[in-house]
DNA sequence: TCCATTCGATACATGAATGTATCCGATACA
DNA sequence: TGTATCGGATACATTCATGTATCGAATGGA
């Protein structure tokens, strides 16, 4: 954010507009690409002139930090929801529908999300924060599994509960990949159900 | 590439200037990320100035386009090698280690792979040439599996050896995901041959 | 070795994007 | 409602990247 200097005093208006550009800029950076986007491009779209991003944002990846930071902690909500909808006993085929529409809302925002990642790979301190909402994401569904189940229950190879959830989110970045080619929403959706499914199922049992 | 219109002699020193071009374009995108990168810093780390660049290509773009074709061709032939390398009868581990060992070779080749594919991501004529070299890696993967095993071998969920193939390819690429953040090459590879092991094994047999 | 052709360097013109400085209208608080 | 502060627009200076046009050197065939 822009100079810190003393407490300001912060207007209604400041926080529309904020929004407002965060809001732009997730359409123009899901259409254009991070790297093809330019500050003027961002605030024509909010319909701003310069002046205000520079009031807002020291730079354009600030402001696609913020912007990450933003939806990322949206879908953490989303899929916190799905895991937690029933009861004590875990269906896993139901589960596993409801995190993979959540994980596969929309295109657009695995387009930004990517973006996020090629731009991470190359700054660690990015990349921290990037591997804590993996962790987090991967925490949640490791304590899911691990409440409902007996770990019997997962294919050996993965180990532990913990090593399932991370095979369930290496799942999803490799259905992403896929998804953002052929940009096939519903085959995709179809596809990562029975990768996860084949992941945390060992033969028939499917309930607890 | 530049002009196109009659026949041209092509001097070796023009083959050499392109190659050179390719080369420290790759150490360059891997370093910056495409779209951090300008025409003259390619030229600069090949040691040329920007006359020989146009000479050669008509845009950073349609560089980038021969330098991912030129990359992926190379590690396509040493996956088909690490697939053909035992006999008739496929020794799963071992194939999943060679394997392993070529697709997870070095991170900046996934820096700049990963970089295409968000490019590609936004350019439907691109994408096309990604998935066709996705598709042909997946049918080297089926056809080895299928040869050289009873499909009944693999977890049901994967339906065939396409299916197989389709999960190895999203295993892959979510454990890139996960190396592009972390930069931990060993862990990757472990965790990649651990996922494979887990997808293509259905519980206790592993050598046909 | 000579010559026609190609390759790549240099210089230049242009356009685009950035960041800053300044100003006026909007906003909140008394 | 008045007023001090804030938010955003505008104009400007500047830097950077691109693309083109031209020229001299390198190349390969005769």
């Amino acid at each position: 954010m822009a100079v810190e200097e003393t407490a300001r005093r912060v207007t209604k208006r400041r926080v529309r507009t904020r929004a407002n550009l965060l809001d732009a800029a997730f359409a123009v950076f899901a259409a254009k690409g991070f790297g093809r986007v330019s500050i003027e491009e961002v605030c024509e779209a909010a319909g701003y002139s310069r002046g205000a991003f520079y009031s807002n944002f020291d730079s354009l990846d600030e402001l696609f930090f913020a912007l990450y930071q933003q939806r990322a902690e949206l879908i953490a909500e989303q899929v916190a929801g799905a895991l937690a909808l029933d009861g004590p006993g875990l269906d896993v085929p139901a589960a596993v529908d409801r995190v993979t529409e959540v994980l596969l809302l929309d295109r657009d925002w695995l387009l930004v999300k990517t973006d996020f990642l090629v731009h991470a790979a190359r700054a660690p301190e990015v990349a921290r924060t990037l591997l804590e909402h993996r962790a987090r994401l991967r925490r949640a569904i490791a304590d899911r599994l691990a409440r409902t189940r007996g770990e019997a229950a997962l294919p050996a190879v993965l180990v532990d509960a913990e090593g399932a959830a991370h095979a369930v989110v290496a799942a999803y970045d490799g259905v992403t990949v896929q998804l953002l080619l052929d940009g096939d929403l519903e085959r995709a959706r179809a596809w990562l159900r029975q990768l996860l499914t084949a992941l945390l199922t060992d033969g028939s049992d499917t309930t607890v």
